[in-house]
DNA sequence: ATAAAAATATACCGAACGGTATTTAATATA
DNA sequence: TATATTAAATACCGTTCGGTATATTTTTAT
């Protein structure tokens, strides 16, 4: 690893919050560089400009929201499972992801629909990702005669993936993390009347 | 209604959609004065600052999105009939409001949860008053015997906003209006099983 | 140890930012 | 019609914005 990459990392980890918190219009350059402790040039040798620098933070902040639970994932064998992993993730993240800034799909997805195109796509494409991941877990389910052969795949992934990313905003939103824990409730009793 | 007064609302309509597409953040002064045709000086005679002009404007733009919705609820006589009322509105929800930047209680809760205390309460506050809408058109399903007994009100009303938050999220992001509507297909199946 | 290369800091650019004091124009009251 | 009062426009404040050219330091390779 160049010193280079390093420095590059370094800016994005310590820049990775200040979005997701923020957002991309309310960070300037000045909150990364009071974040890093280098200087507008240094920032500038190693990103083409902040675009590239906030592109970079999500694809982050994404990794590192789901590392987590990919890893979970793999480690179940049947389909229900699988899914329940989100109930007990989610049901976890006020206590583990709301310090940086909550759920940066959501976040980046709300800013930049209307406002920034490069932004949006990487968070378009997060949201796909995320849905044929789902969509591929039920459909195995399916195969295996786990779940019902009528089961809708895609709508339950959507509506999975809408659960969860409502109740972040209402839990961040009034600070209590029972709501997100309730919405996780219901969702656990759809997951299991998949069978 | 004074001129001052008549001022003073001209000046949320106009600023109305763009705060809710491009955020408080994105939104600036000149933005402001573009939409209006007026100058910032007549901007800061009939309001304080930027945040006030965005103040007033959430509060527009919450109205604006309820008052159909609340109407039509106002019109049906049974608690399933009313809580389907939102099933078929935010089915609509991307024809209707999209152009106008989509839901103003999502996009301030984002935003203004990390950034904003003035708007996060009036998101917040929002959210709440929501709830409590909900969880009382199912208390007098239960009473009525409509709905069954066991029925946990709060969890619903919870699972019901979060879910159709998140659906507006995930279709605006993606541009497509089937996602949506599958989502309110989940949530309509979920009402009806409260009977 | 030294020269070449790469990474970082410095100093600055023009433009746009949010905000304000003052002047001009319009309106209402007497 | 003369006079308060209010609304809107102008011109400007200091600051911060994203961005860049140049100088200096630090790595790296010889």
């Amino acid at each position: 690893m160049t010193k280079a990459e390093r420095t590059r990392a370094f800016i994005i980890e310590k820049t990775a919050p200040i979005f997701n918190k923020k957002g991309f219009a309310g960070t300037s350059l000045n909150d990364i560089t009071a974040a890093t402790g280098l200087t507008k040039g240094s920032i500038y040798g190693n990103f083409a400009n902040k675009d590239e620098v906030a592109l970079a933070v999500f694809d982050y902040n994404f990794e590192r929201a789901n590392a987590g639970i990919s890893q979970q994932i793999a480690g179940q064998k049947d389909a229900e499972s699988k899914l329940l992993v989100y109930v007990s993730a989610y049901t976890d993240f006020f206590n583990t992801q709301c310090e940086q800034g909550g759920c940066p799909v959501l976040n980046t997805a709300v800013e930049a629909d209307d406002t920034h195109p490069k932004l949006r796509k990487k968070a378009a494409a997060a949201v796909l990702a995320w849905k044929n991941k789902i969509v591929a877990i039920i459909n195995d389910g399916i195969a295996n005669k786990e779940f019902r052969s009528e089961v809708n795949a895609s709508q339950m992934a959507l509506t999975m993936i809408a659960m969860i990313e409502g109740a972040i905003m209402i839990s961040k939103l009034l600070n209590d993390k029972n709501h997100i824990a309730d919405v996780m409730q219901s969702m656990k009793k759809m997951i299991i009347e998949l069978s």
